[in-house]
DNA sequence: AATATTTGCACAAACGATTGTGATTACGTA
DNA sequence: TACGTAATCACAATCGTTTGTGCAAATATT
């Protein structure tokens, strides 16, 4: 199949052109239309100048899957979530979008859903892909992490942000949640609440051992007991948030303040309190996490705990590109722990300032 | 730089077996292996079953770039959208990647975060990462489609949906907003309001002439004088919905129910109605567009016009594929028009069915 | 048995950019 | 004048696949 000025070829502006093009018309090698575009030092200013002014006249458009191809690697960033809806993770994503592009990286994004065997179906997909790096967040249910294994092997440099493999040592980005569940609780009791009940997450995921455990530090430091019974675990939905709250409720002596690992799970708690005609904050004052977009809607606007969701992408691409800078260095993990802000509504605020 | 077998080499297992390898392995030549691989008719059972057993045994993978390379186009989907937050598009996007993924594509996506000139530069990049196809949802303020001519030049088949160039003609997968209009002011009517006022979007673009026009309709069919007074334009954020409420209530002769073009404008609508201490629906019925999450969360819960986004996205991907089954047949434009869904809540509904 | 047809595979040229090596020229210095 | 150095650029191989064409052997046809 011809490609070049037949018929069936379907180029009305002529077929794209390339280096070769450039280099007929100037008489020079495809070599010294390479250097002159990449700014290399043996490429004389002259040339330079005459090869970049006939490149925009041309339109000239790189390929950059030659490019790719011959170096080894594209300039595609792969993105695994486990889903995109919800201010969360598009925020993430959003922050990784603009530090890529800035660093001239496209982004491919997938989602597992939640499931891990489309988390590895993506991994693949990915690596199919020849992408530069690898920048996940794990699904829900993955506990088993082999299918990385052959991301490492490739070299291909991987970042985990939020959601990060328990007990394995990577490169990742997170937010402090320890902290997260610290402030939040120690929130709750500066504003006079002395039963604080928390509605934790899946137990194996280090994002909500971290906001537990925050949580009972706060508890130890005001010299509280830590009572089990007052701890709901959870798989983070609103349904979840409404079952737990009913149990909680249901105690022989009630919570009067919740703090929730999730704003779904808060806003489940939240129409189960309402339901039940206690008022919030002045019966059960209620703290949530992740500020997601809703917790300005609710009545009253519930109080949650911000992740600085752009930081996080855009520190997971610095992250990547640091790796990629001394690629064949398997250098030691790195890490980074982003701080989180307490956001303060009328759902926990009992003590206006 | 010598890539195999050095010691800068970065594959703890090995270089990536590439067809070569498997080639050498069985006494072959490449052909073989790439037919074989293709289920190509001219290749023997027994050398297929040969190559395939192979394949799976050093763990072959492919390598797509140069596949792309060779045969000019990848297996890339290029989706350009707005903005990723809140559901709609999240949604949208979600059914591009499950019918993307399933045609064995793969999905970049780009935010033009309503910006023209990030648009253009999204589309550059995608064009430069050499994307079989690109599905675009336009930018709020995108007026001048001339960056698509250079799409259309290259033969990349190219669908809008949902917010498509108004006055060309273009492949597009559209939802039919003229009868969402249509059901949500009918319903309203039918519910007993006499006074149905409008929040309209930008005039210029078409999703908003639909409903501003599907609105008119159902007045017209009941009767119903249009009035000018009662059609309130905005820029379809919550804050422009506050003050076109506002400027609404401020009328001599108020109206009795309100048909927003947007969800969040009906969000920033029913505040202003509940601050001003009116009773939704009793005093004003009120519905919103495009079934957003947080439709649920409000008090009342608002009633609003499913777009089925999911559905658009596959539709879209069905579309290119459908375009580049017959590439190089520049053939008529195509039009997918899908048909929106009301879901009545307590927000308009005043006689309890 | 001779010829036509099919089957199964290899050759080699692409695709477009990158890059180590080496050739040429010009210039400066001894 | 002779020689080392720096500045410029071309050659040609290479990345891994795809694919038009050609060739041989096996099978079918007359």
């Amino acid at each position: 199949m011809a490609r070049r000025g037949t018929s069936d070829d379907y180029f009305p502006g002529g077929a794209p052109v390339s280096m070769a093009d450039l280099a007929r018309e100037l008489g020079v090698s495809t070599t010294t239309i390479s250097r002159a575009l990449s700014d290399h030092h043996s490429i004389g200013p002259a040339t330079k100048q005459k090869v970049l002014k006939l490149a925009k006249k041309l339109n000239y458009q790189p390929n950059h899957l030659a490019a790719a191809l011959r170096r080894g690697q594209s300039r595609l960033l792969g993105v695994v979530v486990p889903y995109i809806e919800g201010r969360f993770f598009a925020s993430v994503v959003h922050g990784i979008e603009q530090a890529a592009t800035k660093a001239g990286y496209s982004v491919i994004i997938c989602q597992s859903s939640e499931d891990v065997a489309q988390e590895r179906r993506n991994i693949d997909t990915l690596l199919g892909a020849q992408v530069a790096g690898l920048l996940v967040s794990l699904a829900r249910e993955t506990r088993d992490f082999k299918h990385f294994d052959k991301v490492r092997k490739r070299g291909t440099p991987l970042v985990f942000f939020d959601r990060t493999p328990a007990g394995e040592s990577v490169n990742a980005v997170v937010l402090n949640d320890r902290a997260g569940g610290y402030i939040s609780t120690q929130h709750l009791l500066a504003q006079g609440c002395r039963r604080v009940a928390h509605i934790a997450g899946p137990r194996h995921m280090s994002i909500y051992q971290g906001r537990h455990q925050g949580y009972l530090d706060a508890l130890a430091e005001h010299g509280l007991p830590a009572d089990d019974a007052l701890v709901a675990y959870s798989n983070m939905t609103q349904g979840d948030g409404e079952r737990s709250m009913r149990d909680l409720l249901a105690l022989p002596n009630p919570p009067d303040a919740v703090f929730a690992a999730g704003d779904s799970v808060a806003l489940g708690a939240l129409q189960v309190l309402k339901a039940a005609g206690l008022r919030v904050p002045a019966d059960v004052a209620l703290a949530g996490f992740s500020n997601e977009g809703f917790t300005l809607i609710t009545e009253p606007r519930l109080t949650s705990v911000d992740q600085h969701c752009e930081e996080m992408g855009q520190a997971a691409v610095r992250m990547f590109l640091d790796l990629a800078a001394d690629a064949g260095h398997p250098s030691a993990q790195r890490q980074v722990v982003l701080q989180p802000e307490l956001i303060v509504r009328e759902s926990s605020l009992r003590r206006p300032a």
